[in-house]
Parts: C-alpha cells; sequence; structure tokens
RNA sequence: GGGGUCGUAGUUCAGUUGGUUAGAAUGCCGGCCUGUCACGCCGGAUGUCGCCGGUUCGAGCCCGGUCGGCCCCGCCA
C-alpha cells in the first residue's frame, strides 16, 4: 500500500475518491457494530469507519485496534451523513470508509494520554519524548521552529549572506561562562572547549573576505539552567563586513519581520523602537525593559534627601538612590498582597519594601506615612502621577540594588495585573551600552559584552583614564522584556584590541598566549565588521507563547542538565578515561 | 552554593486532628452496543503513598536526611 494523503488533506472534493491513509490510532469508538478511529498524523486528524457492511473482514480485524497502534488503510472518501459533520476537525466534513487494514505496529499501552489537555510530569514527557512529540502542540512547536528557521534562511540567503560552519572542538578561552570541555586522545593533557558561540570565527570569516556570513548553530555554556536556559541552545548568528550599527540593524529588522510573517503572519512595522541603556535602566530598572506595559520607575532621591524619613534621607545621603514606580489602581491590594510582595522584594536582596496607598485628597495610607510633610506628599504624589486608588512602592539603596528590585517589582505587579499579553509584540533596540563595568569581587573591570566589541569612537581617549565612562557600539534587541539578539560593531584593528584587552586586565603576553591568532589577523587587512546573534529557542518561545525554552526543543535537559530518555550524562568505562589520559580521584 | 514548591493507582489528583480495609476521575481488562467524535451501558483488576531513618501503641499525614521534577537567587562575557 501507497500513502496517497496525510491525515489534514480530505475535504468534501475528495468525496467518492479511493484513498490510502497511515498513521497512529488516536481514539477508537467501538460501536459494537460500526467502529470509528480517528487516526492521526503530523499534519492531522481523519476519522476511519470500519462498517461490516463494507467490509467485514476490516472491521473484525479493527476490534482489536488499541491507543498508538499504527495503520495503513484503504478505503473510500464519503461524506459524513445528515448534520453529522465535525467542526472541530479540518477534515470533519468527511470519513473514510475502510475496505482493507494493515496493522502496521501494536503498542503497548502509552505511559501517559496523548489525547488529553492536561498536565504530565517533565520527567515522564521527556522520558518518552518521542511520545510527548506526537501530541499536536509539541508537534506544532516543531513546526513553528522549522518555517521560521526557513524564513530566515531564505532571508539571510537573499541578502548575500553565507551559511558556514565553524568548528564545534575549539579552544577555551577566558571570560564568558564555563565551557564544556573535550578532552584530546591525541594530545594528551589537553583539552578542546564546545564553543559558547562561534563569535571569533566569524570575525576571522570577515577578514577572511566572506563579507557575509551566517549559521543556525549550536552553542554550549556549562552554567545552571532556567527556563528560558539550556546547557545546549541555538543562535542565529551573523556577521557583516563594511557595516556601521545602522545597517546591521536594518538587515536584523528585515530579517525579524520576514520570520514573523511566515510564522505567525504578522506584519511587524520597522523600525523599531530605541532606547539607550541609560535610559533603559533609568525608566525600567533594567537594560531589557517590558514595554508592553508602563508603570516607569521615577527617581525621587532629590526629594528623599530632604525628607523626614530616616531610611531614605540616609540612603540619598549616602550617594545612594530613592526610586519609585506606580501601581495603578492596586489601592485595594490586600495586606496579604503587599506581605508577599514584600517578601518578593527581600528574596530579591531588598531590605524590606515601602509602601504607600493613595487614598482621596491626597491622603496616604502607609507605614511611613507620618515621616512625610503635605508638601513632599504632594511632591512625590505628583512625580508619580498619582491619584486616589494608586498603589504605589519605594527602593532606596544603591542604584544597581534599586533597579534590580523595581524592575522585577514590575513585572510581577504586571504578572499579577494580566498585563503580559501574549498576542502583543514589542521589540526594543537597546543601545550605547558600557563598554566594561567594575566587578567588585574580582577587583577589575569586565566587558559588559564580550572583549573584541568595539568603543564608540568620541570615548576612545579615555579608555585607559576612566574605563568606566567609555560607551561600546553593542545592541541588544529586546523582546517583551527578553534579549533576543545581541551584537555590535567590532574592533577591527589590533591596536584597539589591545587596548581593550589590557583595560580587562589581560596584558600583551596573555593576549597573545590566548587570542594570538585573532590579533594576528588584526594585522592582516582586517575589514571593520559587526554582526549580532539572536537566541533561537528563546524567540520560538515567545512565538508559540510557550512558557518554558523546552516547549520548542525537541530533546531537552532537565533543570540538573540530564537527559531522562537517554539518561545522559552517564558513567563511562575506565578504559575510557585512561585512553583520554584521565584519572578520576573520586570514589567509584 | 542557597531559597521555594511538588512527589499517593498507568495518568491527573483527593486523602480531615496521626487511627483500623488509602479513594475519585480517567486509562486498562472483560461483556453488550451500527453513527460516534472525550461514544454509551454493565462488570472487573490495578498502590514499594519517591527512598532511608526517627518519634509513636499506631505514620500517606509529624520530625530528620536523601533522591527526583519544576520555579527563583547566585551564575549565564
Amino acid at each position: 500500500m501507497v500513502r496517497t494523503h496525510s491525515c489534514n488533506d480530505l475535504g468534501k472534493g475528495n468525496v467518492g475518491e479511493e484513498v490510502v491513509l497511515m498513521g497512529w490510532v488516536l481514539r477508537r469508538r467501538d460501536h459494537g457494530g460500526v467502529i470509528f478511529i480517528d487516526l492521526r498524523d503530523r499534519w492531522g486528524l481523519t476519522q476511519i469507519v470500519f462498517n461490516p457492511e463494507v467490509d467485514a473482514e476490516a472491521h473484525a480485524k479493527a476490534h482489536q485496534l488499541r491507543s498508538e497502534w499504527v495503520l495503513a488503510v484503504r478505503g473510500r472518501v464519503a461524506a459524513r451523513p445528515g448534520d453529522m459533520a465535525n467542526p472541530k476537525l479540518a477534515t470533519g466534513e468527511i470519513e473514510v470508509m475502510v475496505n482493507e487494514l494493515r496493522i502496521l505496529n501494536s503498542s503497548e499501552t502509552p505511559p501517559f494520554p496523548l489525547d488529553e489537555d492536561i498536565e504530565i510530569s517533565d520527567n515522564l514527557r521527556l522520558q518518552y519524548r518521542y511520545l510527548d512529540l506526537r501530541r499536536p502542540e509539541m508537534t506544532a512547536n516543531m513546526v513553528m521552529r522549522h518555517r521560521a528557521v526557513q524564513a530566515i534562511r531564505t532571508y539571510l540567503n537573499d541578502h548575500g549572506f553565507l551559511d558556514i560552519e565553524t568548528p564545534m572542538l575549539t579552544r577555551s578561552t577566558p571570560e564568558g561562562a564555563r565551557d564544556y570541555l573535550v578532552p584530546s586522545r591525541v594530545n594528551a593533557g589537553k583539552f578542546y572547549a564546545l564553543p559558547q558561540s562561534p563569535q571569533l570565527f566569524k570575525q576571522l570569516l570577515m577578514i577572511a573576505g566572506m563579507d557575509r556570513y551566517y549559521q543556525i548553530v549550536k552553542c554550549f555554556r556549562d552554567e545552571d539552567l532556567r527556563a528560558d536556559r539550556q546547557p545546549e541552545f541555538t543562535q542565529i548568528d551573523m556577521e557583516l563586513s563594511f557595516v556601521d550599527e545602522e545597517q546591521v540593524i536594518s538587515v536584523t529588522e528585515g530579517m525579524v519581520c520576514a520570520l514573523f510573517r511566515e510564522t505567525l503572519g504578522l506584519e511587524l512595522t520597522p523600525p523599531f523602537g530605541r532606547m539607550t541603556y541609560d535610559e533603559a535602566m533609568g525608566r525600567y530598572g533594567t537594560d531589557r525593559p517590558d514595554t508592553r506595559f508602563a508603570m516607569e520607575i521615577v527617581d525621587l532621591t532629590a526629594i528623599a534627601a530632604t525628607c523626614g524619613f530616616k531610611v531614605f534621607r540616609e540612603v540619598a545621603d549616602g550617594g545612594g538612590t530613592v526610586r519609585a514606580i506606580n501601581a495603578k489602581g492596586c489601592g485595594s491590594f490586600s495586606r496579604k498582597d503587599l506581605d508577599d510582595l514584600t517578601s518578593f522584594a527581600v528574596q530579591l536582596g531588598a531590605k524590606g519594601l515601602a509602601w504607600v496607598k493613595m487614598k482621596a485628597d491626597g491622603e496616604w495610607q502607609s507605614p511611613i506615612a507620618k515621616f512625610f510633610t503635605d508638601e513632599e506628599r504632594t511632591a512625590i504624589a505628583g512625580e508619580l502621577d498619582a491619584v486616589d486608588g494608586d498603589l504605589f512602592f519605594f527602593g532606596a539603596d544603591k542604584p544597581a540594588a534599586v533597579c534590580q528590585v523595581l524592575s522585577e517589582l514590575r513585572l510581577e505587579l504586571a504578572r499579577r495585573l494580566g498585563l503580559l499579553k501574549k498576542d502583543v509584540f514589542n521589540f526594543t533596540w537597546v543601545t550605547d551600552f558600557p563598554l566594561v563595568e567594575y566587578d567588585d569581587k574580582e577587583k577589575r573591570y569586565q566587558a559588559l559584552h564580550h572583549p573584541f566589541t568595539a568603543p564608540r569612537e568620541e570615548d576612545v581617549d579615555r579608555l585607559e583614564s576612566d574605563p568606566g565612562s567609555v560607551y561600546s557600539r553593542a545592541y541588544d534587541l529586546v523582546l517583551n522584556g527578553t534579549e533576543i539578539g545581541g551584537g555590535s560593531i567590532r574592533i577591527h584593528q589590533r591596536q584597539m584590541q589591545a587596548r581593550v584587552l589590557q583595560v580587562l586586565g589581560i596584558g600583551e603576553d596573555e593576549a597573545r598566549d590566548k587570542f594570538g591568532f585573532l590579533l594576528r589577523a588584526l594585522e592582516l587587512g582586517a575589514p571593520p565588521h559587526g554582526g549580532l546573534a539572536f537566541g533561537l529557542d528563546r524567540l520560538m518561545m515567545i512565538i508559540t507563547g510557550s512558557d518554558s525554552i523546552r516547549s520548542v526543543i525537541a530533546f531537552p535537559k532537565t533543570q540538573k542538565a540530564t537527559c531522562p530518555l537517554t539518561d545522559a550524562p552517564a558513567p563511562v568505562a575506565r578504559k575510557q578515561l585512561t585512553e583520554l589520559y584521565l584519572r578520576p580521584d573520586w570514589k567509584e
């Protein structure tokens, strides 16, 4: 038997045709006489009917069919009689009257139902991922991901990009995330690292004159997992020669538009909004602002500096900052709501969470109301644009701490108020990042983006004297509060790269040792270049409206970075270790 | 490394103040059923209450530890 149609193909126009379908038994409805089976494949569902008057042999055989058995059926397409059409199915107007049944495989009872919309534990789903992926929602996610990748490839191919592969076995470089290491059998005691990203190779491809490169490529970072983070993940990696920020942004916007057109059928309207890093931190307390809702952060340090509330005044006097957000209309929050939000803030490192319920006539209901004069209250309410029924929260600490608490609080409030709409897609470019930031623990400057990001030309003079004041030519694309892509114009001159590495505490000798190949390449005619990388998994998570990156990855890892299906990672034979010159010093 | 939360039938869950024989739905098995589409009706079987230890006359329930899933902080240039 040769399959003629998928389980989503047939409609009224096919009535009378003899067809062959293949697929899995989703449900059976055995009436003793007539038997109905919902046959499922990747594309959809078709009802197939076994009627003893049509074919007694097929009908007799069909009694034994069970969930997930694999079938081939030949039959005639029939319009469903009377008002029996099922409007919930694409193929609901027809059914296939089977005259030949072949059982291609039987199946044990599946460990979890595939036809119900119930939550199954992740462990079980991942252990039987091949069953989980048969569920239509999961299949749809895989299809959507495929379409996204195709749209991206088509767009980039049409814009002069070359898809070039880069090594998976490469060398470990300092900075950045923890590497996954691969021991070398041929070179005793030496290790490859799996790439955290193809960053240096794509720069070398620009130096090689490839001009425009892209790759949809796995990257590896050995760090702890989150709902939106896996140790192996996929980047849409791209790099362009002879461009500045505007050209990278413009090409990228075109790609994102093509992507949303081909996946969700949405027409986005470039250019996307832009915001500097400083503005994002000031208004939203984070470099990845969710602009689907307002509730912006307001700086009240000036008022706090002279107020009667000792906690605020001391923070303001000590170089800290006092800021607040106004949760519009949340004056009805209960004591428990406020307690929950306070412990939420404390978990993030806040010492407490001052709140004020705004009443009629400018009255404050608040534990700290007594510390403020009428004038101060009026001034604060004015800054917060507060009216009767509003609720505001204060953060008083060092700027970074206040930003973290208020930005997370802002998101938590939005969650509670249902402001995080999944069918709204707000893009924002965040630009003008600082080049470096000082790490108090390590007592040195660290690159905010990565060490190959070009400093802004007008700031270069201060590179050595005041590194913290230098801005970079980096840009991030933020979608609904998630950083989905980031990149920069790179350093393409040997001297400048050495200077930046120096600022990062990497001297000439160490630089030559670790990045010598790049520095050498920069001496041999490196063109100006820049690019960016997208997190494909996170992008798909947003496009599909998923709560976890695992929903858009066929075979993801658990939070402990294991795979319940293959049971990886697993021990290996001692011989394998000795071949690799590895000597375990743990007890077996 | 730390915090939170969950773990009971194949699955999703309930299980009172610690009390005698641990339930429901669904699934599964058997029977009946020729127009269902989450088919229906009748009957039946199904438990290492994650694991180890402790308290107690008695533990699914209380305590300690441990393993695992998920969420978060740290970490993720």
